[in-house]
DNA sequence: GCTTAATGGTTGCTTTTGTAACTAACAAGC
DNA sequence: GCTTGTTAGTTACAAAAGCAACCATTAAGC
């Protein structure tokens, strides 16, 4: 880049990266909100366990990189909601092993297909 | 995608965008916030003036893609920090014609070179 | 065993964002 | 020229995120 060339916010990757995330975030967030009620936090803890199974509010924390506050309160309203069990651990009482429900394993698979399809439909294959 | 393959987080696009764009503003933020004490929108406007030249809050609005209240926010902050003027269209009293100052000039072209340094570091060329 | 440190998670308080209602200035219709 | 509608920008209030201090529990050092 030379110096006849000032550096454009066009080039500048966290700001371009930052408007594409904006954009399809956005978007696939006013489904699961006006479908479900949920917030942006609260569909990655529930992704995350309909996906990958029984998890604590720690390995959310670290697969999702997300701050402990932020998935404690998201566990709270999911819990709230009836989405999820929070089981105590036997060996160590400070964890709780987070599970869907029924209802929130229902919730998950219609959003995990709607996520599929809004993925397709930003890349088509055919 | 095959149905032994369930949809993973992984391949889910307005996820992988916001990791990325977590990851990447995250750590160019650090730096006007710690030098400058830059909020976001701030900075992106004190961008936007500094490589655009002057433009009106909802010139700003429109290429940055930014609220209005947010705008209008970040240019009452810059304003307070003296790093640019406020000058009321002649033509349109409802307008306000915004432009750096010496010092927001400066400022910008720093973290300009930072952003530059910083694109340069996340794609080497060499 | 007992003190000290570390970990998992929550809560309280502050800062930032989002939403909607609002003021001021201009434009259009008549 | 006076209502009626728009547009630029602000502000008030509510929702969400960030930060730091905080329990409760477990692990480590001695």
């Amino acid at each position: 880049m030379s110096d006849q060339d000032p550096f454009d916010l066009l080039h500048f990757v966290p700001y371009l990266l930052n408007q594409a995330a904006e954009r399809t975030s956005r978007e696939f967030e006013a489904l699961y909100k006006a479908k479900y009620k949920l917030l942006r936090t609260e569909w990655r803890v529930l992704f995350h366990l309909g996906r990958y199974g029984e998890l604590t509010a720690s390995d959310i924390c670290a697969r999702a990189r997300l701050h402990k506050t932020k998935v404690s309160r998201a566990v709270h309203a999911l819990h709230v909601k009836r989405y999820i069990t929070r089981t105590t651990l036997p060996d160590d009482r400070r964890q709780e092993m987070l599970a869907l429900t029924r209802a929130g394993a229902a919730t998950f698979q219609d959003l995990a297909a709607e996520a599929e399809r809004f993925n397709a439909a930003l890349a088509p294959s055919d």
